[in-house]
DNA sequence: GGTTAGGGTTCG
């Protein structure tokens, strides 16, 4: 019998189970009829579209494994030639009495990514929800609801953490739902009443005569702002997931119920202004220092831009207890909360970094008499978050371009800017000087309420800190500390900002691409169809009729007895993509050509030597234009260095090279960060080129100062050094600023 | 192949 199904992958896992080498369990939605012989005599249409529509579909061997990794989830797939055998789970699982084998010889199959499907603007495949009034227990459900409580996703005694919610929806039914995961980024985002959910995959179950939802194998969930007139924006950390104009609709419509229903009524937090003694309230803050007081108990630094009617207390802690910048001028403003954050919270505290964006629910304002304090004495608030999940209770970081962080933004611009005019300089509030910090803190103390400083200074100058329009107006050469934002910079293609650079000659010149190496390992192979012979070498080669031509290898006499991790190998006939697999075994090898049987390196656009996956080169003005022996005496150990030298080759070095446009109130300046570029980033050029890692950290770092997208109020403000000096160039002077000692700080390194 | 939790104030 030949029958084709498309499906829509809803789920799927790899397992080893027993014997067979590998299994795979796929859930899909049908959305094509299929062959009444096969399955029910129903018509699909008719047939209760929550109980049949997914069906599992078992993968075995190598098709098992190459499904896995062409395959994601909401992806169209074509199957063929299975075998249809009632399924041991219909009981469990609720899913379609038969199950699919992907087994015989027959069996094949079609991936269709989900961006293709859904850009052909296939609707057959849309998920379908059911109102949380007509929920029947024991299915595997599609929900749509709006959050009316929440809690953060806390440890249970099992292996995974739980994240407890209420949802309702238009149907006003109040249904629980309890997700299980032991991936923290898998819980849901909620971060307030009015959120709306969505849940796919999961179970519905009677608990206490209530209808409750739990979260079920191949289960997904996506979150959104509750509001009415903000972008609906998923929030998820799922890799796929299918949302499209429908769902857009759902969200839009349930908000705009929730808005009648009032469920959006109260502001989500309240600020520090108007926090009276005694009170259970939520805080949108930024974490400005933490410090940990005991095992079961850790100390938030926060603020919100307002400053609470009583006083508040200060708990100091030793200078070099306290992560992040200390908070003596806020303190003094009373415009810093100290939290204290117990037993199962000081989980998620410890992960905290100064400079985040919080939310705490219920916060208990405690107040807080000293002993023997006269009662005519206002008392100071004191803020707990305590142990236990009661009423929501916890914390998580919030993202940067949350709306309700607004009034903590314009506030502390507006804080900001009535110092500046009130003092005339920033100095007591955005300063504190050095010898204040203790000697811990390696990194300059600068502190600032918002937004964070990213950079601090390593030169160890006691200068003033001036304004980029008075840098302009000083004679070079001269040092400046300035404070400014990242107004652009270039090249905005970071791999670009990579280049060679010659100590020799000072010459400095892009790395060439893989298509350019490539074609100069060509014309090498198109000119040396001999294989060299050298007297101070031992050769091998390898004739290849699949190829139509020799690989040859050359190792040095002297060194032919070591391993292949410390041998210098001299490769000829072969191309850059098979150099590239050979040097992934051999820590030295050098690409040669042959002329007249003699050794000669390839042409200097290219690399002269592979280093596992490092690649150097020679500067063609400054290296010897070939090589008689290379000088392999004495050497103990084969580096870049030794290799260059003995072969002939001036090395060129890597270095990074990037333009900055700085900016502060006073004007622009244009700054090359260059020869301080690896303190900056915290990572070797060479170390960048060759590694995707490096590289992406680099862009974080640049993503962080200049937020794509963002205004420059956004923007963060760096601490520099820059340096001014002079060139000559075309008989004119012109006067050049260059950043240097100045570093990133760590907290910038990792994503966010 | 499917535990855990199943909202309802700590006690510092």
């Amino acid at each position: 019998m030949s029958v084709l199904l498309f499906v829509h992958v809803k789920a799927f896992s790899l397992l080893s189970f027993f014997s067979l080498p590998l299994w795979f369990s796929l859930i899909i939605l049908c959305y094509f009829s299929f062959s009444p012989l096969c399955f029910s005599e129903e018509d699909p249409k008719k047939s209760s579209a929550s109980q049949h529509a997914s069906i599992n579909v078992i993968f075995f061997g190598t098709l098992a494994k190459d499904f896995s990794r062409s395959v994601s989830q909401g992806d169209m797939v074509l199957l063929a030639g299975f075998t249809i055998s009632k399924s041991p789970t219909e009981q469990t699982d609720r899913l379609h009495p038969c199950h699919l084998e992907m087994s015989g010889p027959d069996a094949c199959l079609c991936v269709c990514s989900s961006t293709v499907s859904s850009s052909s603007g296939s609707s057959a495949h849309r998920n379908i929800y059911v109102p949380l009034n007509e929920l029947k227990p024991r299915r595997i459900v599609n929900v749509y609801g709006v959050v009316t409580f929440f809690k953060q996703p806390f440890p249970t005694k099992g292996t995974d953490y739980c994240s407890t919610l209420k949802i309702t929806d238009q149907s006003n039914a109040k249904v629980g739902c309890t997700i299980f995961s032991e991936r923290l980024e898998d819980h849901p985002k909620i971060f307030r009443i009015g959120d709306v959910i969505r849940l796919h995959r999961v179970k519905t179950q009677m608990f206490n005569g209530s209808m409750t939802l739990l979260t079920s194998l191949g289960w997904s969930t996506v979150t959104f702002d509750g509001m009415l007139d903000s972008p609906v924006e998923p929030r998820t950390s799922s890799r796929t997931f299918h949302f499209d104009e429908a769902d857009k609709r759902v969200v839009e419509a349930l908000r705009q119920w929730a808005s009648s229903q009032s469920l959006l009524a109260s502001e989500p937090t309240v600020p520090l202004s108007s926090v009276q003694p005694k009170m259970y309230f939520d805080l949108t803050c930024q974490l400005l220092a933490k410090a940990c007081m005991d095992s079961r108990c850790m100390l938030l630094k926060v603020w919100d831009g307002t400053k609470c009617e009583h006083p508040l207390i200060n708990v100091t802690v030793a200078p070099d207890a306290l992560e992040g910048e200390p908070t003596n001028s806020q303190d003094r403003e009373n415009l810093t909360a100290n939290i204290l954050v117990y037993d199962n919270h000081v989980e998620v505290a410890r992960t905290l970094k100064p400079g985040m964006f919080l939310r705490l629910y219920n916060l208990h304002a405690v107040p807080q008499r000293a002993p023997g304090q006269p009662h005519d004495v206002p008392c100071h608030l004191g803020f707990h978050l305590h142990g236990g999940t009661s009423y929501g209770r916890g914390l998580c970081s919030i993202p940067s371009d949350n709306p309700d962080l607004l009034t903590l933004k314009s506030q502390a611009e507006k804080l900001a800017s009535e110092k500046e005019v009130n003092d005339g300089t920033l100095l007591e509030v955005w300063y504190t000087p050095p010898e204040a910090i203790g000697k811990g803190l390696k990194r300059n103390p600068r502190l600032t309420f918002f937004p964070f400083v990213y950079s601090g200074l390593t030169c160890g100058h006691t200068l003033q800190q001036r304004s980029l329009a008075h840098v302009k107006r000083c004679t070079p050469p001269a040092f400046h500390h300035v404070c400014a934002q990242v107004k652009s910079y270039k090249p905005q293609n970071l791999y670009q900002c990579l280049k060679l650079f010659c100590p020799q000659c000072t010459t400095i010149k892009e790395v060439p691409d893989d298509e350019f190496i490539a074609q100069v390992f060509q014309e090498a192979l198109r000119g040396s169809c001999q294989p060299c012979s050298e007297h101070w070498a031992v050769t091998s080669s390898v004739d290849s009729i699949q190829l139509d031509r020799a690989i040859t290898m050359h190792v040095s006499c002297d060194m032919v007895l070591e391993n292949t991790q410390s041998q210098l190998l001299f490769l000829q006939g072969v191309t850059l993509d098979e150099t590239c697999v050979i040097s992934a075994a051999h820590k030295n090898v050098v690409p040669v050509r042959s002329e007249e049987r003699r050794m000669r390196l390839l042409d200097l656009s290219a690399p002269f030597l592979f280093c596992e996956r490092k690649r150097y080169y020679g500067c063609k003005q400054c290296s010897q234009s070939s090589f008689v022996e290379p000088e392999v005496s004495g050497v103990e150990v084969w580096d870049e260095h030794n290799v260059a030298k003995a072969l002939g080759v001036q090395l060129m070095q890597y270095v990074l090279l990037l333009k900055f446009e700085l900016e502060d109130e006073t004007g622009t300046v244009e700054a090359l960060l260059w020869e301080d570029a690896e303190r900056f980033f915290h990572a070797s050029s060479a170390d960048i080129a060759a590694s995707q890692e490096m590289q992406d950290k680099v862009q974080t770092i640049m993503d962080r100062l200049q937020p794509p997208g963002s205004s420059m109020a956004e923007r963060p403000w760096l601490e520099l050094c820059l340096i001014a000096y002079t060139v000559e160039e075309d008989g004119r002077t012109q006067v050049c600023y260059q950043i240097t000692n100045t570093e990133t700080r760590e907290d910038l390194w990792a994503r966010p």
